[in-house]
RNA sequence: UGGGGAGUCGCCAAGUGGUAAGGCAACGGGUUUUGAUCCCGUCAUUCGUAGGUUCGAUCCCUACCUCCUCAGCCA
């Protein structure tokens, strides 16, 4: 399950042109990229999109990537999340280079670079409180004031940030601020915070430390220290550009990586927002984060979709900066092509019908391949009786135009077996269709009737045979194509009620034994994958559809 | 009203002074014991708008319009 479906060549895009320029040029022998996530949730979909690029850039030419946490506020990291982070990225299929990285372990070189901007009065503790120090910031179309800390000696800022360290102020009692413009058209400009105060336990360092660095400060000498050669992350860090090379630019340091902005990936009817999909989480709204419906890289795997389906969504959505919104159908596209490949096609029944085969004597049972055009995959018998369940859509009564499954008086081929005519639906008293009784066509057993076309096939089960399932439908988890478009609105109003359907279904018993996470179509109904969590070999079986087959006919009538 | 970005087919997305790639979707047809797959075909005289430069502009210039983004001691 690891080969990527197609293997075309991967599309030009922006940031492929500056490496090529830059390899052109000799400015690098060899590209280092980096994915760096902070542990403080699970990665989703945009994440994925970000992997894909950073570690795909460095196999394709020849780098590396590595995996880096970007751990600097302790308040909301965890260890489950980083140990959830890993295993995401190794399962999409990456490899990071040499060991995990940690912006916790650079903290005391960032402590000592800081001490070179202070020497150099380029940093100053401020003691202004946040409320003070957002009246001082300005606003977008005025400039910001100078603190009054602004110029405090540099000997006394060594002295105070010494002692912030050292643990003799409060938290939020002061910051370092890095000096640089309090009048800059650029917001980030305006003496930036490179340290806050923070009694929090870190889950690496611990309580060793009680002043932790920001991100814009630690960010750009972490690349740095790696020998990042391209540091890539998305559009609403351009902004930040001008602060990540003020950074290197000012500080001893050799290396200087470039920074480059792609638009973040935003998919119809879903939402991708660490801060909203933890509060879909904490507010039960599903089960948890590696629920199906959630476009978390875990949910995504308990759904179904494939890691070689997901790295070739993110081939197909491309990189660039101008806003989008992809249609899920690019996803389930990508989806369907990787498991149409690899998934091997059983029967299964949602709703079933029951139907009493009246001339069943001398009937035979006939074996199948588990796939159309992959002999490899073996095959299986196809059991046949005299009672079976078939799908109660694919009889009607009355059949609307273009109706090319069962009706009375009508034929149809069941999948792998005979041709089957209604001759009789039974209905209760209320009028309702419980029953069909149906005669085979016993000389239709692999070859085709003479004389007359069958225009249907219809998958059905032995009711003897088959095997009581739980099959979980999931839908759309909105209902609008962009749930957080409104700002200040609640996305969770749009949330779909019918997201997940749970029905008791029944499939053929060839899967009794399968494990958790084994991928099949179910003929004529759509890819669907054993649970990781609920599903037991053997034992309770448990299906999440994955994605619908799909279907004309229904896409006719509507 | 300040700064930084972006506007090419329904959704993505190449291209870049020489006359609009590709994918997805859609539509038409063929094959088919999955209304699936597969195969064949169709799908932007036009690149936000208006001017200008040029033999020639999506690409260069000017103005305008629209959208995104920035005022955390978050990342």
């Amino acid at each position: 399950m690891s080969s990527a479906p197609t293997s075309t060549s991967p599309a030009s895009n922006f940031i492929r042109t500056i490496i090529d320029n830059d390899l052109a040029s000799g400015k690098h022998r060899a590209i280092q990229t980096r994915f760096p996530p902070e542990p403080n949730g699970y990665l989703h979909v945009g994440h994925a999109k970000s992997i894909c690029l950073n570690f795909g850039l460095a196999a394709d030419y020849h780098g590396l990537c590595n995996l880096r946490f970007d751990d600097t506020n302790p308040e909301k990291e965890s260890q489950e999340y980083a140990l959830a982070i890993q295993e995401d990225v190794r399962w999409l299929g990456f490899e990071w280079s040499g060991e995990v990285r940690w912006a916790s372990d650079y903290f005391d070189a960032l402590y000592a670079f800081a001490v070179e901007l202070i020497q150099k009065g380029l940093a100053y503790v401020d003691d202004l409180s946040p409320e003070k120090m957002r009246e001082y910031r300005g606003t977008l179309t005025q400039a910001g004031k100078n603190s009054p800390s602004r110029e405090r000696t540099v000997a006394a800022n060594l002295d105070l940030f010494a002692r912030m360290k050292g643990g003799e102020f409060a938290d939020g009692a002061m910051v370092l601020r890095a000096k640089i413009d309090m009048s800059s058209s650029n917001m980030n400009l305006r003496d930036p915070a490179i340290y806050r105060i923070r009694r929090a336990h870190h889950i690496r360092t611990g309580d060793k430390w009680c002043i932790y660095p920001m991100y814009d400060y630690t960010h750009c000498i972490s690349d740095a220290l790696e020998g990042i050669t391209h540091s890539i992350c998305t559009l609403e860090f351009e902004d930040h550009r001008p602060l990540y090379d003020w950074v290197l630019d000012n500080i001893t340091i050799p290396c200087h990586p470039r920074q480059y902005e792609f638009s973040r990936l935003e998919l119809h009817y879903t939402i991708t927002s660490k801060r909203k999909l933890l509060q879909l989480v904490n507010e039960q709204k599903v089960t948890g984060w590696d629920d199906p419906r959630m476009p978390t890289i875990s949910g995504m795997r308990r759904r179904g979709y494939t890691a070689a389906g997901i790295r070739e969504f993110a081939k197909r959505v491309g990189v660039a900066k101008s806003e989008n919104s992809v249609d899920m159908a690019i996803m389930e596209g990508a989806i369907r092509e990787d498991l149409e490949l690899r998934a091997p096609r059983v029967m299964a029944i949602i709703n079933p019908l029951k139907v009493t085969i009246t001339n069943f004597d001398g009937a035979l049972t006939r074996e199948a391949d588990f796939h159309p055009n992959l002999p490899e995959l073996g095959k299986r018998e196809v059991a046949f009786a005299s009672e079976l369940f078939i799908e109660a859509d694919d009889f009607a009564e009355v059949p609307p135009a273009g109706w090319k499954r069962l009706t009375l008086g009508g034929e149809i081929r069941l999948r792998h077996s005979y041709v089957m005519r209604c001759d009789e639906a039974v209905k209760d008293a209320d009028g309702k269709i419980i029953e069909l009784k149906c005669s085979i066509d016993h000389a239709t057993l692999g070859k085709n009737p003479e004389g007359r076309k069958v225009k249907g096939v219809i998958h059905f089960l032995s009711c003897a045979h088959a095997l009581p399932a739980e099959i979980r439908l999931y839908d759309r988890l909105f209902t609008v194509a962009q749930p957080d478009a409104d700002k200040d609105g609640d996305f969770c109003k749009y949330l779909n009620a019918d997201s997940l359907q749970v029905v008791q279904g029944w499939v053929e018993a060839a899967v009794k034994d399968a494990a958790p996470e084994t991928h099949y179509q179910f003929e004529r109904l759509g890819y669907f994958v054993t649970d990781r969590r609920d599903h037991q070999a053997g034992g309770k079986l448990v299906f999440n559809r994955t994605v619908t087959l799909k279907d004309s006919w229904t896409k006719e009538q509507a």
